[in-house]
Order: structure tokens, then C-alpha cells, then sequence
DNA sequence: GTCTATAAACCGATAGAC
DNA sequence: GTCTATCGGTTTATAGAC
């Protein structure tokens, strides 16, 4: 668990997290991903038992390396702040907005995880982080739900991000959409303060 | 184009909205679709010219089938009351929240879709529906950007049903957040009138 | 409009040498 | 730890009979 791992074995999953993001498992051979690192077909089979075993160890290698930020933003403060929650709103915006082999992966997941895969995701990812999401929310917005809310905020991120490419040709677009602190402005205050009346 | 079409040709769109839905276009076969359908691939060729037109079919199928709904609630009325906003934001809602066929396929069209494709879906399903739920927006929440408002409601929606198998193992998790009327209802509220104080 | 038959390429996976 | 070679099966797509 502890000991460094193979280098060719974290290399091939730095690779093949960006394959799989981007096409999906079904439209990733074991040749392609073999091609593209220099390899044989026969030589992943050393380091992962079969293709789907290939697959999850990518998921684990991405979730584990993309949600220490977030978890830490959470973690170092005790207190519940209006400027902790815009700091996690933020982080979390600009990581869905930044990281698209992370935030595609997700997506692929949501669509065809299986049961067990979800669990791991919730578990592995989201639950902690999620948890105190939720007992900010609770203290800074008491006339809520706050799971629904957690929820909400977590969703229009996600949303905003995978609509997008239709987002851009609708009317009334501007760049400045895009940019994460103008998503996390206005979130957080569409939730903290209500309306501009 | 207005004359009717092969009774054929429909019932495998029928079929190839569900299967395409479910699995995914790289993971679904011409073999697969056959057999489904009591037909032989070759036959499949008559109708369609290769995969790809089939798979195009089917979105075009699927989103003029599923879209009238929403176009006649915003349609029919010219005024800009809360209750026309509420009541086009439980249309949507309720179109995500069960018809998993349209809903998926517009999720692997977000994460998968060419950019001529992706201009079809805002064209087709989007263009207009939005323009007049900005319009809405508008005219009842006049101190908001009209544009990023009707998206992050969209985002909501469509997220929180896209993030539904991992919603339902988070603290905090009740039944209730999964009914149409609830999501609504909170989000029209969050809105128009802001936090409970 | 659907069939049989088949081409040509690709798929995941394994055996065994080095 | 990576290779060569290969197996058996599947893929998309076409030719041509009915």
C-alpha cells in the first residue's frame, strides 16, 4: 500500500485517465492505451489482471489525486464562515472547471457506474467533504435543507460546467460565465443573501 | 419529410433510443440492435447508411418526441407571471426526472458530442425554450443575469438527477428530494423570494 | 425490404521466450 | 517486465440472391 509504486504502472495510469476521459471505456482498445505508451498489449496485462481492473485502478489513481484540495479547504477550518464556504464554493468550481479528465470521469461514472462503483465514488470522494458541506450550510443558512442545498450548489457546478458547450450558443451568453469565481459569487450569494431586490 | 415513414425504420428508432441510452453508441452494436429488433444487420443498412446516421436519428427522433411538451408550456402563455415560471420549471423537472431515455441521451451528447451535433441539440431542444425562460426570468428577477439564472436552474435540474445514485448515499438523504414538485418548488422559491430568514 | 454469406479489421486475452 | 505470436470471437460494412 505504502511503497512506491511501479513507475510504468502509475505512468500507464496517468494515461490512461486522459484516454478514458476523453472516449470513454467502451471506445478505449487495450492497444490504443498500449500504443500510446510505448507498450505491447501483452505488457499491461503485467501490471492489471483485464481491462476493467485497468479501468478502476484510474478511477482510484484520479480520485485520489484530485480531491486533496478540496478535502483540505474544509479540513484546516473549524468554524463556520461565510469566507469558508465561498473558499470551498471556489475550490470546488474551479476544480470542475480546470480538471476535465476529473470532471468527465466523473460524469462517465454517473452514467454507467455500477452500484458498487457508485458506492466507491460517494465513499471515496464525495461523503466527508460532502458531510461538512452540509453542517456549514446547516449554520450559515438555517431556513434551508441542508442536504438539498449541498445538493443544489453541487449540482449547478457540475451542470454548469457540462452544459457549456450548449450554454455558449445560447442568447445572452458572455465569457465571463466561465470564469469559476464569477459561479461561486453568485452561488453563494444567491444562497446566503436571497435576491438583489 | 411530412409523409409518414417506414413503420420500420420508427420501431428501431424506438428501440435504438433505449439501447443507445442505456449503454452508450460505442458500446451497442449493429449485431446488438438486430437481434433486438428480429431483423439481420444487413437489413439495418437499408435504412440507415452506417452507425453513425443511425445514432443521428435517434437523437433527432428522440428530441423532437420529447420536446413539445416543454415548448407548448412556454408557448401558450404570452404573460410573465410566477406561476408560468413555476410551472414551466415542474415541466422540465418532471421531463428529467422520468424520462431516463431523453435524459441520458443529452448527458453522452454533453460528454461525447461533436460540435455540429452539440449546435443540433442547442438548436433543436434548447434555443428557443431557453430565450423565453430568460425572457421570464427577466421580467421576475430583474436584479439577476437573466442568462446565468435560466442556466443554473437547467444545471440544477439536470444535476440533480444526473448526481441522483450518489445523492441517495450522502447524509441527509430523503425521499422527498427525489420528487419533481419538492426540487421545484425550492428552486422557483430560491429564486424569486430568497432564503427563509 | 430482408435475407445469406463473407470480407477485412479489430477486440480482449493468453502462452511462452527472453 | 516486456516481448513475439497467436487464438477465438466480434466489429462495421458490403455483395448479391430472393
Amino acid at each position: 500500500m505504502t511503497q512506491p509504486q511501479s513507475d510504468t504502472r502509475t505512468r500507464i495510469l496517468e494515461l490512461t485517465a486522459g484516454l478514458f476521459a476523453q472516449l470513454g471505456f467502451a471506445a478505449v482498445s487495450m492497444r490504443n492505451i498500449a500504443n500510446a505508451a510505448g507498450l505491447t498489449p501483452a505488457a499491461l496485462y503485467h501490471h492489471f489482471s483485464d481491462k476493467v481492473a485497468l479501468y478502476d485502478a484510474t478511477l482510484e489513481h484520479v480520485y485520489r489525486s484530485r480531491t486533496e484540495a478540496l478535502r483540505s479547504v474544509l479540513d484546516t477550518n473549524g468554524q463556520f464562515s461565510a469566507d469558508t464556504l465561498h473558499e470551498f464554493v471556489l475550490a470546488f468550481t474551479k476544480i470542475v472547471a480546470k480538471d476535465k479528465v476529473f470532471s468527465r470521469l466523473l460524469h462517465r461514472e454517473l452514467l454507467d457506474g455500477s452500484a458498487k462503483r457508485m458506492e466507491r465514488l460517494s465513499a471515496q470522494v464525495f461523503h466527508d467533504t460532502f458531510t461538512r458541506f452540509e453542517a456549514l450550510l446547516k449554520a450559515l443558512a438555517p431556513g434551508r435543507d441542508p442536504h438539498l442545498t449541498a445538493n443544489a450548489m453541487i449540482a449547478v457546478i457540475l451542470g454548469h460546467y457540462g452544459f457549456a458547450p450548449i450554454r455558449r450558443s445560447l442568447p445572452g451568453y458572455m465569457k465571463a460565465h466561465d470564469r469559476p469565481d464569477v459561479l461561486a459569487n453568485q452561488l453563494v450569494q444567491l444562497v446566503l443573501t436571497g435576491p438583489k431586490q
